[in-house]
RNA sequence: GCUGGCGUAGCUUAGUGGUAAAGCACCACUUUGGUAAAGUGGAGAGCGCGAGUUCAAUCCUCGCCGCCAGCUCCA
């Protein structure tokens, strides 16, 4: 921590999240002169703006938006000093004593903590504060969007409506926010994902179930491929287990009791109960509880793609990264309690193997513990702990967000144009094998109890493959790519020569099409260039004649003539690169 | 699920209380063309689904379904 020198502390310079929070109060003063009618709740900074939550019966129109927007322009102009003063908790309940909301939270501070008022022209909001010294500091405004939302986000309280916003300190942060928008919007991977090719949800089917197109579906396959060899080299043994069991087993689990407003109801069969599969875990347990096993036998580390089912509210499915149905690379290892730390460490490295491999950086790690806690978390906390810190990484904690058998490590990372996700997950568990009385025979003779760690590094193939179409924005490189190269041959006296070069690349295993389309030239090289093959291969009189291929690289404006030979080994290279 | 918005050919959009228009994509033909859209022709939706109002509905009303932005949750 820097200690700031006493002029800094006069002039500090102006916290984006000040400067947004000052920006809610701005709304509410704009709201509260424009529909008087409305009462102010709760109006934070977010990541990307801010919004303000307010309880109205008629809705807020766009046309309202820009009204208030308008409106908040003019207090901003007006440049009012933001000024707070101490007030007793009765002054506070008496001063808004129309506003539930408000009284509420003036209740509900905390004996001792300073309840302050803070003021711009002739509105006054109760506010911790943080604010910026005027709104004469909001350098550019502007209002998004309305949405619902509950009252301290509980379904049962009333709903209120929320206006979102965001503030800059200057009109040109403003226009690069709306750039780095348009091309978050540009890599869309629904969008992407309809453009290229890849994958469908069909409203016939249903919601979140995602039909994998061949081109999406090459993909997949390639990414499961580099994840199995890992799993290979790493001693990992791979399993299958069924889609459809018998209900008893995620009651034995604990998932029927703890899980089950995610999963998918029951199918009844001959008076029997079954359930769709929503996690793999049980049928791994099964698996190990088959057979009798000695401390010499493990870690031993079964994996599976399993694909599973869960029952997400309609309202939250998005793309592939919200799905319902979704094959997790997972995995479970089941160790003595000595092994668990070296077992949990290898699978942190492995994770990071991956995210490299797929030029994700700006990894995050969270340390989820577990609500109700039982006489094992400590253990399993430590292992986590100890494996982070061997590997020197930091981490935050997540209180109360872990799993119901154990705590969890997640990792984040950041994408191409700096967006966070959430993908792996790595998790202790205890319980599990108590309630599944799992034993390995000990070097003593004694039956001991196991401990499984559950793992999914890339997470969800769906989720992971629609991260990996927004983090390239689908330019997907060369070794990823479903159509690595096209070829193009300028007129049909070409076209025998075309086959001719594609049938050679392909018989050294690349991915190559042809295109005999009867079209102008110009307009085949647009055509993939839209498609984003990552090479356009042109061939006409003169490369015919040399037995050469004009190369057209995407995003690298120089061409080149090379032979077929030269080509396959410059993507020979880049595909062992991973590139 | 809840709040708000939306739903017209594969895609993007136009349109009207009297049974729908265009561009791209698709198919055929002409053209054999050297780096981001050649020309002509053709086929394709009955306007998400259902009910109501009306002489008449894609356009009005209601319900359902789906999508989008959020709330919530998480791989």
């Amino acid at each position: 921590m820097t200690t700031l020198t006493p002029q800094e502390q006069t002039h500090p310079p102006v916290d984006i999240a000040h400067l947004r929070h000052t920006a809610a109060h701005v709304l509410a003063y704009a709201v509260q002169d424009l529909f008087p009618e409305a009462k102010p709740t709760i109006g934070p900074a977010i990541e990307n703006g801010f919004y303000y939550d307010f309880d109205r019966s008629e809705p807020f129109t766009p046309e309202d938006l820009e009204k208030l927007e308008a409106r908040m322009r003019e207090i901003v102009a007006s440049d009012y000093a933001m000024t707070g003063r101490r007030v007793s908790r009765e002054d506070a309940i008496e001063a808004f004593r129309d506003n539930p909301y408000k009284v509420e939270i003036a209740r509900e501070i905390p004996e001792g903590d300073p309840i302050t008022l803070y003021t711009i022209g002739e509105f006054t909001d109760l506010c911790r504060g943080g604010h910026a010294d005027s709104t004469g500091a909001i350098g550019a405004v502007e209002l998004n969007s309305v949405a619902g939302a509950y009252w301290r986000g509980k379904s049962d309280n009333p709903m209120l409506q929320r206006i979102y916003g965001t503030a800059f300190t200057t009109q040109q942060e403003l226009d690069d926010y709306h750039a780095f928008l348009d091309e978050a919007a540009k890599r869309d991977h629904r969008r992407l994902g309809a453009d290229l090719d890849l994958y469908h949800v069909d409203e016939l089917a249903g919601g979140g179930l995602i039909f994998w197109h061949p081109k999406g579906a090459l993909m997949r396959g390639i990414v499961e491929q580099f994840i199995r060899d890992g799993l290979r080299e790493r001693g990992y043994l791979p399993v299958i287990t069924p889609h459809v069991v018998h209900e008893n087993l995620y009651a034995t689990s604990g998932h029927l009791e703890n899980f089950a407003d995610s999963m998918f109801g029951p199918i009844e069969v001959e008076g029997q109960r079954f359930r769709l599969k929503p996690m793999n875990c049980p049928g791994h347990i099964l698996i190990y509880k088959n057979d009798a096993h000695s401390y010499r036998d493990l870690p031993l580390r079964f994996s599976e793609f399993g694909t599973v089912y869960r029952f997400e509210l309609s309202g939250t499915l998005h793309g592939l990264t919200r799905v319902r149905g979704f094959t997790q690379d997972d995995a479970h290892l089941f160790c003595t309690p000595e092994q668990l730390q070296g077992e949990f460490e290898q699978t942190l490295d492995e994770a990071l193997r991956l995210m490299d491999a797929f030029g994700f950086s700006g990894f995050e790690y969270f340390l989820s513990t577990r609500a109700e806690r039982g006489p094992t978390d400590d253990i399993a906390e430590a292992a986590i702990r100890n494996a982070l810190e061997s590997r020197n990484l930091p981490y935050g904690i997540d209180e109360g967000g872990g799993a119901f058998y154990g705590p969890k490590l997640d990792i984040n990372l950041h994408d191409a144009i700096g967006r966070k996700w959430q993908l792996g997950t790595v998790q202790v568990d205890f319980v599990l094998p108590e309630r599944f009385e799992l034993k390995y025979r000990g070097a003593d003779g004694m039956d001991h109890r196991p401990v499984m760690i559950h793992r999914a590094l890339a997470g969800s193939m769906e989720r992971f493959f629609g991260v990996l179409i927004e983090h390239f924005g689908g330019n997907f490189p060369a070794w990823l790519a479903p159509t690595q190269a096209v070829v193009v041959p300028i007129s049909e006296h070409q076209l025998d020569y075309a086959y001719e070069v594609r049938d050679k690349l392909r018989a050294r295993g690349f991915r190559i099409d042809v295109d005999s389309s009867n079209e102008k030239l110009g307009y085949k090289i647009r055509h993939w260039k839209t498609q984003k093959v990552p090479y356009i291969l042109v061939v006409g009189k003169s490369e015919l004649a040399e037995s050469k291929v004009n190369v057209n690289e995407r995003s690298v404006e120089e061409k080149r003539n090379v032979t077929v030979d030269e080509f396959a080994e410059e993507l020979a290279a880049k595909v062992a690169a991973k590139r």
